[in-house]
DNA sequence: AATGAATGAGAGTTCATTCAT
DNA sequence: AATGAATGAACTCTCATTCAT
């Protein structure tokens, strides 16, 4: 079903592929409360009950969507480097944040919904907890190598600054793309050893 | 209906303001998206059809909601001293931040909540930007003095760092209290002159 | 909308007795498996939102139906005579229930739906059976005395006799109204004494 | 599609029968009206769409339900003996029914849900009746037998036992086992000659 | 200012059935 | 003979809003 020659055929994975597409893009349009089963269906070209066939209900769709958005923040961690100065990663890690938001806008829009919807649905908690944490722990770890290596000041807690860098990356979502240098060389002053 | 003896108190804006803190109340249990109409009547102890009365649709409850939220900062706002060395000056800022957290979560889930929509809705958004940009410019003037007096690092970009600031504070707002004294600190070690 | 001055307003529970009564109407038509809300709404002539105002589910409307009936059989028993040869009491019991077969065959047939239903239905096995054991007692009491009086046959099993006496009759329920009568002699002639 | 060496037993006719006995399994469980295609689909381990290859909708299987039990009352009438006195003929229908009624408590339940439906589906009272009616004209002729034997009353009308037995055997499908003994004597009781 | 009742529009979901392979 | 995928039609239920009083 997959190969050359059928192709055109959308079968299995495929259509969960596209449905979690679709509504991703719904909800970075009009957000979770705006989410409808039949929107997603007409934007995938199939009908309601297509969808639920692929996808039984409502809630096995939102953990779609986070799976398919967890997948893609995977893809994008083990994309990045892991050696260097610490300084250096710290750069690339906001760097690369910085490019994701104007490259795929939507991306952070879901996740951002996801992780407000997360305070009060468990089964997406379950889901999105991870990513958040494995974000929070990546630059825990710069920091305190950073520290070794004299990167960063001394006495600096750790989890605290990743705290800040993570607020301060995820508050500047919504801004326009010009003011991330600042903050990003901000945030380097405000960690680095002077 | 039932407490006769009230029932003459209870007219005009003190029902709205009776529905606003209902809603408010709500929208900190379950978010926007699980805001019905008829329970903040029920809320409130009064029918539907009365709630419409006084508020007339969804969209003038919200402003409402925005309305009494951008109040009350207010009323925060103008308690808050200004005067002071500029670094006592933020963390005060900060401290006072801390206590609303602990003292009316619901106060800033709901804040949350309204930004969260302000992303896409029109109304909402200025309604609320105000607010977020009085306390956006409350911290870049701190850090504007701080900087002439010494108190902060020269060379701070003050509006990056007071959307750093801002953006830590608001992403701990679901965390526990105790790690808020670590980010406070951390915050002032990011910004202050060594 | 019916009457002259006031009573245009089918308020309160005028309204859930006309849902009833239509639900019933439709049940005896089509069966338990074949009603719709909507159908019922339309034959009341209002909206499907009107009829969940007035009852909120499908389980709701069901324990109406059943507590309808319930009232409709419990005053049919309560006009029944008590007094006279036990003989009598039977025969009028056995002619009673003919009639109601005649005059209000859907009475019957969504009885016995219930009936029916009642093997899977926990809720309305609890409210239909009292109503069957009552009138099952009604017999088991009728042929007990009977015994003493010499009206029935001296070794009668009361509570057999009745079930087979229910048994006749609810299976007759279908069939052309002549052959009432021929049933009812035999069952007399079954019991009495000889 | 799994156990390759049994696909080529499972043809034709064999697969209308699986499909009728899961079929008559569900509705004794569920009734009628929970019976589900892809259920049954599911039971007999095929595909809902290879159901409607050997049946092709809903009313060709209530027929194959329908046919099927008749084939089983069928066998078990054949198998009754019909010779000897008709008062002992009768008490072995009797017999035969109320061990049906607990070794294959699923046929009486089906058979009975079929009935109900047959009041409303012409297409299923087609197929019905004449069970109905071989079972009723067995009882009918064992009564005229016996009256002319002397095992029954005289002046015993035939066709109004046999209704009543009749009755008298299906209402008490549901009961406990226990009580048919009493039932059985109570019947014989009422139509012998004392 | 307040209410019970009503409503239209739509939401998610289910189901028998069909299509292409 | 069998399948995965697709579909239209329907169903129950919900919700903001309105109407008559």
């Amino acid at each position: 079903m997959k190969q050359v020659i059928k192709q055109h055929y959308e079968a299995g994975d495929d259509r969960r592929r596209q449905i979690a597409s679709a509504a991703r893009k719904l909800i970075a349009e009009k957000g979770f409360e705006g989410l409808r089963t039949r929107e997603i269906a007409d934007a995938v070209g199939i009908n309601v009950a297509t969808m639920h066939y692929h996808v039984p209900n409502k809630e096995a769709l939102i953990v779609l969507i986070a799976e398919s958005l967890g997948e893609e923040l995977e893809a994008d961690r083990a994309a990045m480097r892991r050696d260097g100065p610490p300084l250096e990663l710290f750069e690339a890690e906001l760097e690369n944040y910085g490019q994701r938001l104007q490259k795929r806008p939507e991306t952070m829009k879901v996740f951002s919904e996801l992780m407000q919807r997360a305070g009060r649905d468990e089964t997406i908690r379950r889901i999105m907890t991870p990513f958040a944490d494995q974000w929070h722990n990546r630059f825990t770890e710069i920091f305190e190598q950073g520290i070794k290596t004299g990167d960063f000041r001394p006495g600096l807690n750790p989890v605290a600054a990743a705290s800040i860098t993570m607020g301060a990356a995820i508050h500047h979502r919504h801004k326009p793309k010009q003011e991330f240098a600042a903050l990003k060389s901000e945030l380097v002053n405000a960690f680095r050893k002077h």
